[in-house]
DNA sequence: GATTTTTAGTTTGCAATGTAAACCAGTTTG
DNA sequence: CAAACTGGTTTACATTGCAAACTAAAAATC
């Protein structure tokens, strides 16, 4: 039992928690909802995905590609052991 | 309202939280019970005392050194703030 | 209809951080 | 007194986070 550095990390946390609180959300939402970069979502994002942790779906709204994010089940669950984790060192300071 | 990377790191969380619960610890305490290398411990303790978390006390038990370590007024602060932060991401997901 | 601007991201390069190996001063043991 | 052990610190390296620079396509402007 460790902390999970992917899920660790503010953004991703955050972007997790977004996903997980609102099933998908797309590029720009997640940009002005974080107000980071574009470089930093865009690598972060590449991390989760890699992870397996969120799956990318590109398609085109109109004539404009959109790219939109939602967590894997392995994500979903992983972000979920994450807050377990992290109550036994809230509580207890251990392992 | 963001998220203290100085407290953030896990082992320096546990040593804080180690800290919170007993007061005060030695090295040689922490570092079995981190299960961390000597330099690692080390640098992170470091940290601590720069970011004014964490006071250093160096005394001799007999004649071999004993560095012990508690957390500041300020340290105790921060970890209790950490974790209210660490809430609202929870509850909400945001910023 | 050619040029500029905007949109939607990705790639690259740098700075900061975490980690552990190597080191050091002093102490105990054989 | 030499070898091994304690209690750390310093140095060097690898990983990570971050934002500036870039790209490719669409929209707006001239």
């Amino acid at each position: 039992m460790d902390i999970d550095r992917i899920v660790h990390e503010p953004v991703r946390l955050r972007i997790m928690m977004i996903l997980s609180g609102i099933g998908s959300a797309d590029f720009n939402f997640l940009l002005s909802t974080l107000a980071i970069t574009k470089g930093n979502l865009s690598r972060h994002i590449e991390k989760l995905e890699s992870a397996g942790y969120v799956k990318v779906n590109k398609t085109f709204k109109g004539r404009i590609p959109n790219t939109s994010y939602q967590l894997t089940k392995k994500g979903a669950k992983a972000l979920i052991q994450y807050w377990k984790n992290l109550d036994v060192i809230r509580r207890t300071g251990q392992i």
